[in-house]
RNA sequence: GUGAGCGUAGCUCAGGGGUUAGAGCACUGGACUGUGGCUCCAGGGGUCGAGGGUUCGAAUCCCUCCGUUCACCCCA
């Protein structure tokens, strides 16, 4: 094997997903995809990228996302566009684009694909990243919320997700966030010196933040100032009380979690976090809130929303590992010599055609390195297709996971293969 | 953007100034002339991340760069 370098590489923070990675992918998707429809979500396809001001407007000025993480350029002249970094605003866009608030009160979208965010990665972090996410707009009654509560840990629990944690807060609305801000600002203004030189800066550009600093001296601080949840608003208090009653009614388990801020300005009332304890620096797996000032921010009528994101990568690293497949399934011709593979090869195209997975070797293989082959890939037949069974116009057919193998008379060799094929996959099936 | 760790075979890693750089797994072939898995044997495969420096001599020590990992920050 002579050393290749390549001479372009990836871009960094941006993975291959292998052919050796893809099933893991696949199953998380078809089950996903599966619960969000059980649950009255339909799939919506919003473009990668937008307006840059779509995402300015949407997530906000101040926050990170878009300060220093967007993947922004000129589209040839003078237009800005970004690479999506989340989904919510593109989904918005669509709702208020497409009138589909004209279609009824309450409408459940999802949407699964890559976000882009410009940050060093890191455990769980990376520049080119999927999310699974949903929106359910128009319908503010927290039993929305504990819907999509109950939806995301029915879907952790189905895909086996363990340990996972649900984190929930409510930070409020207009009417009683700034009587909380207020507060909490009086309460820092004499700690400013002993707070941390972030959290200095935060106190003036989003003082929320300080709530989930992780500086020691910063979090006695925090210990004692006063928390969102005890300047909530009447409507606030009664919207968090109901959805805390309703988890109970679903028996969904969580904790609330005062100090859970989220690093995006649309947030209102609730937030929350499915956090799995074991994944590192970036553990949360899912997480969202409501939004009910967004859309109308944004130019539409006034509509509650809320929504989650899921972390793909993240959801990924908290399942269990899975071994190899021992499913034994197609046929594999082995021939010996250019007769016997076009036999072969007709034979192949037959069997695909009927539907079956079937392949044969094209590097001239010896016998017994095709049988290894047909072994390696977990063919469940071998057609042995040489010089003995060309003469007695028969394949020899042989049954890899049981080690025993007859003579087939050619014309009846596809019918054998595919009745015995799709009876194995109807015992498969089964379990 | 900041900090720390690590770059040796396709993969996981030994070797830490002294001939020609190693192991396991994987790969290819043989034992078994046309039969997979198990076993044994053999073989191919390396700019020791790149460049510069120190030295009689550098994979090994020093510097720079690149890559990567983890953490801060932030989020999924």
């Amino acid at each position: 094997m002579r050393k290749v370098r390549p001479v372009i590489r990836g871009v960094r923070g941006a993975p291959d997903i292998l052919p050796a990675q893809v099933g893991r992918w696949q199953r998380v998707e078809v089950e996903t995809r599966r619960i969000l429809k059980n649950y009255g979500y339909q799939e919506i396809r919003t473009p990668v990228f937008e307006r840059t001001e779509l995402f300015v407007r949407g997530i906000g000025g101040g926050t990170d996302i878009v300060e220093k993480q967007m993947y922004s350029f000129e589209d040839r002249g003078h237009e800005s566009l970004t690479l999506r970094p989340e989904g919510t605003a593109p989904v918005i866009r669509a709702y208020l684009e497409h009138r589909l608030f004209t279609k009824g009160d309450l409408c459940k979208v999802y949407y699964i694909g890559p976000m882009f965010r410009h940050e060093r990665p890191q455990a769980g972090r990376f520049r080119q990243f999927h999310q699974i996410g949903a929106e359910a707009l128009g319908v503010g009654d927290p039993a929305v919320d504990a819907e999509m509560l109950d939806l995301l840990s029915h879907l952790f629990a189905t895909l086996g997700v363990d340990g996972w944690q649900l984190h929930l807060n409510s930070i409020g609305d207009d009417a009683c966030r700034p009587v909380f801000l207020d507060r909490f600002t009086r309460y820092m203004a004499g700690k400013v010196e002993r707070l941390c030189p972030d959290c200095r800066v935060r106190l003036k550009r989003n003082p929320l933040r300080i709530l989930d600093c992780k500086v020691e001296g910063c979090r006695r601080i925090v210990a004692r100032a006063p928390s969102p949840l005890e300047s909530l608003c009447e409507d606030c208090e009664v919207h968090f009380r109901r959805l805390q009653e309703l988890l109970q009614l679903l028996k969904i388990d969580y904790s609330v979690n005062e100090r859970l801020v989220r690093g995006l300005d649309y947030y209102t009332r609730t937030t929350f976090e499915f956090v799995n304890p074991g994944l590192g620096a970036q553990n949360a797996i899912a997480g969202g809130g409501r939004y009910d000032l967004l859309v109308g921010e944004m130019g539409g009528p006034p509509t509650p929303g809320i929504g989650f994101a899921i972390g793909v990568e993240r959801l990924l690293l908290s399942l269990p590992r899975e071994g190899p497949s021992e499913e034994w399934v197609g046929v594999f011709a082995a021939t010996l010599g250019k007769e016997a593979f076009e036999l072969g090869l007709r034979i192949v195209q037959d069997l695909r055609r009927q539907g079956l997975r079937a392949t044969l070797d094209m590097e001239g293989r010896s016998l017994k390195s095709q049988m290894r082959l047909a072994h390696k890939e977990r063919y469940r037949y071998t057609l042995i297709l040489g010089d003995e069974e060309l003469k007695a116009g028969v394949a020899t057919m042989k049954d890899m996971a049981q080690g025993v193998q007859e003579r087939v008379p050619l014309q009846e060799v596809v019918h054998r293969l595919v009745r015995h094929e799709s009876r194995g996959k109807a015992q498969a099936g089964r379990d």
